[in-house]
This record gives structure tokens, sequence and C-alpha cells, in this order.
DNA sequence: GTAGGTGCAAATCGTTTGCAGTACA
DNA sequence: TGTACTGCAAACGATTTGCACCTAC
């Protein structure tokens, strides 16, 4: 864990962005649940830990871990903004949609589709977004 | 147009819904538009047409036509809501992140992938989101 | 010591709901 | 003619902003 802060604390003054209690708690919130996190979610997990934190300043601290790269947003689903952890490489999600529950997951294979779509449409493309909606094994047994 | 109005008017029919004027002009105003429209945008082109039409029946009239499969949400990009004339069956899209026009296409080619991660996670895959971010040709020479 | 971060309350934005009048079937 | 649709205003929830105090560097 002391690796980890000291990684995160790396980033953020790269960034010109101070590491406070706050922060780490909020980033902390995220990392510990299983899937994706409403800002209200996060604000909740992390006031078991800091009581005293405010609803704004994880709203704040959220844009900028998303800023930093350090979490991302997952849109599949009800809610529209939500947050998972991000691993520094692309990515894309696989989210269960009765527990809400993610699984990241590399190699999504969509070169040659794009490579294809850049050549019929004449796109230049830059990114994609590509969520699976599914059943988690637990849910699919519970 | 007529057959359009026609083919429109029978599935509000089989749904139990009534056609208006208001919704014709909705779904015209963003049939004519070449991209993504957020709420705003359609009730801005809908009342160049029918200046009486009110924000909230511009709203009703999206869940009502998303209910129906005639348009569908974008999420790439800037706005977490935004609609676009939805084709029948399947697609996925291809945003213009300068102007937010939006290409359909279908074809995505996710089966296999869908298989692997089916097989690898456990995951009973239902459905997915696939959006791509770039230029479009006007874009890139403009 | 200073710039930036925090927390509170209030402002703001997007969206939904209640209700009386209106229009389609 | 009756039921569903519309439009207004008001309510509502989520997110942002202003400001005084506090804290990491």
């Amino acid at each position: 864990m002391a690796s980890f802060e000291k990684e995160i604390a790396q980033r953020l003054k790269n960034k010109g962005y101070k590491l406070t209690s706050q922060r780490l708690a909020v980033l902390a919130a995220i990392a510990s649940g299983e899937g994706h996190m409403t800002p209200e979610a996060v604000h909740e997990r992390v006031r078991q830990v800091q009581p005293g934190v405010g609803l704004v300043t994880v709203y704040r601290t959220l844009n900028m871990l998303v800023d930093l790269g350090l979490v991302c947003e997952v849109h599949v689903g009800d809610s529209c903004r939500s947050f998972v952890i991000s691993p520094a490489e692309h990515h894309d999600h696989l989210v269960c949609s009765e527990c809400g529950k993610v699984v990241d997951f590399a190699g999504c294979g969509l070169g040659s589709l794009e490579s294809r779509l850049a050549h019929e449409t004449g796109f230049a493309i830059d990114s994609h977004l590509l969520e699976f909606l599914g059943r988690c094994p637990s849910c699919r047994n519970g």
C-alpha cells in the first residue's frame, strides 16, 4: 500500500496537484469497491473512514482522478456517471446488470474493424467506448 | 415522407400511442440532424417549425421514441444523453468529436470476443455498447 | 508563507411531475 | 365523447460555484 501511495503522490505532483487524506480516501474507496460506484456511493464509503468529508470534495476529487487517468467512467446500465479504478493501459468493461460488478479486459481486437470503418467512412478514429452488459457468475447462480 | 409517417403512425398505434404533430416534429427534428442531438437541441429545432412546443413535451416524446426503438442514445463525447435516429436492427455508432455527426454501422463482429469473454469470466453476456470516436472527413479537411 | 484544497450553503442545470385545458381516435 | 397528450409552473435530484478557513509543500 505504501508503494501504491507513493505512485499516486508522484502522479499528482506531476500534474501540480497536492496529496491530501481526502483524495487518498476517495481513491481507496473506489479501489475497494467490486463494481462501478456512483459519486453518492463513493461519498458514503469515504465517510465510513473520514466522517467529515463532504460530497463536494468527492465530486472535485473524482474529476481530478479522471483527469489523471486513475479512474474512468462506466456508461452502460442505469447510471451514466459511475466510476471504476482504471488500469494504466487501454481496456474495456464487462458490467453485471444485477450487482454492478465491473471486470476489465484488454485485447478487444477492434483493430481490424477500426481499419475497415476508417476506410469505408473516411473517419480518423481516435478512440472507442466498448462495454458489455450481462450477468456475472454469482448473479447467475444466485 | 408520407409513407414514413404512415410507418411511424403504425408503430405508435401498435403500442397504444397517439400520433400528434408534436411527436412528428420531434422525430423529424432528430431525423434531419446530421449528428446526435441533446434534448435541448431537439427542442430548439422543433420550435423553428412549431414555436409553441415545450421542452417537457420533447423529453416525454424522446422517452417514448426510445421505448419504441425509433431513436437511440449516444454516450461517447461530451453529453451523456444525446439521441439519434435508430435503424431497426442492432447497430453501433461512429461519432465525430468535432461536429457530432453520427454514422451507424452493423456487423461489429464482436461475437467471438463475446464468446471468449463469456468463457473466461463466466458472465452471461446480454448486450453491448460500442462507440467509436474520431473525426469525420469534412472536419479532417476543414 | 503561500498556493491550493476543503467544507458549508446557495446557485445552477437537466429532468420529472401535478394539474387544467386541448386534441386525436 | 372519452382518453390520452400538451403546456405551464413548480418540484426535484445531481452537480457546480462563492467564500472563508485550513493544510500540504
